[in-house]
DNA sequence: AAACACCGTTCACCGCGGCGAAACAGTCGC
DNA sequence: GCGACTGTTTCGCCGCGGTGAACGGTGTTT
């Protein structure tokens, strides 16, 4: 993933924005401005003016630990959806399918698949599946994953990403 | 956790055992020297000659992630439950509890087992567990560490981090 | 263009069971 | 005897899985 570069303090509301889709950023701090209070490891922060070497060493060093961190989220035996050092507890439905589109992260996963899943011995209703997945997109969004639907297709999940349109 | 101060390159070899050590470090870059590559989340590096408020903002964000990461709370032989400089103390059977979940820190841990390592020779009522845990439960509670449930699975044992789900 | 079937979303509802929590009682140690 | 520790009962909430139905969008047929 790439490395927003963000003027630091004038860009104050862009970077909530990041902050909140998990994006990497790197602040350019404009002349006496006090460095910014974060614990986040998608963060960093340099002094401008500075050295063309050092604000590469630091994107460099953010897209290293965004392409560590923004994997796959990460399903336990115990039904827990792990994603970016939080997790969910999901119902054992929900875990079924979850961990079919986790196999599959970023790509379709056919309804039929899914249902086969969570229903090893013949779905209940056309619905449920439907109804679970529901249920799944709820309570996972606040990791910041989401499954979009790709209508006659099947579900696919992703990293929650600020809207796009033109999908 | 304290902050480690590195000169850089010059103190190369004890960077490399801080670093297997996990201590959170700050380099501190001598004159020319090109940036050290690192996706580790505990380092960081400045520039000198640089600003003190500068060296303390990455001094205090350094020592802010060291302590978002999960470091297990310890148990003594004499059921005083430590953590980050505090410590309260347990009775027999919440000592038996904790060290269960302790030492499966932050993953789930089943009711079965928590009640085979409290009970060995046969638990009371099914009941006992849960009153059990609720006493663990506020007794723990002023050190920042919590006993979260995963309903049908068991109980999992983490630092009190901000809520991210609604269950 | 209108009618239609299909697909997907969301809501309301039910039965079941796991778990939380309080209240009470028995036991042990100082 | 007092307080801490332990175990039991009881009540009730709420999560879970499943179902039916209302609603809306989309593509196809007539």
């Amino acid at each position: 993933m790439d490395v927003v570069l963000v003027r630091w303090p004038e860009e104050d509301a862009r970077l909530e924005e990041l902050r909140a889709s998990g994006a990497p950023r790197l602040l350019l701090l404009n002349g006496e401005s006090a460095p910014p209070e974060s614990a986040d490891c998608l963060e960093d922060w340099i002094r401008l003016p500075a050295d063309d070497r050092d604000v590469r060493a630091r994107v460099a060093s953010l897209a290293a630990r965004a392409e560590t961190e923004q994997t796959a989220p990460e399903i336990d035996g115990d039904g827990l959806l792990r994603y970016r050092g939080r997790w969910v507890a999901l119902s054992p439905v929900e875990a079924a399918l979850a961990a079919t589109l986790v196999d599959r992260f970023g790509a379709v996963v056919g309804r039929d698949t899914l249902a086969r899943r969570a229903w090893p011995d013949g779905s209940p209703t056309r619905n449920a599946l439907d109804v679970h997945m529901l249920r799944l997109r709820r309570r996972i969004a606040p990791l910041g994953v989401e499954v979009r639907t790709v209508r006659s297709r099947g579900y696919l999940m992703q990293t929650a990403l600020p809207r796009v349109d033109a999908q």
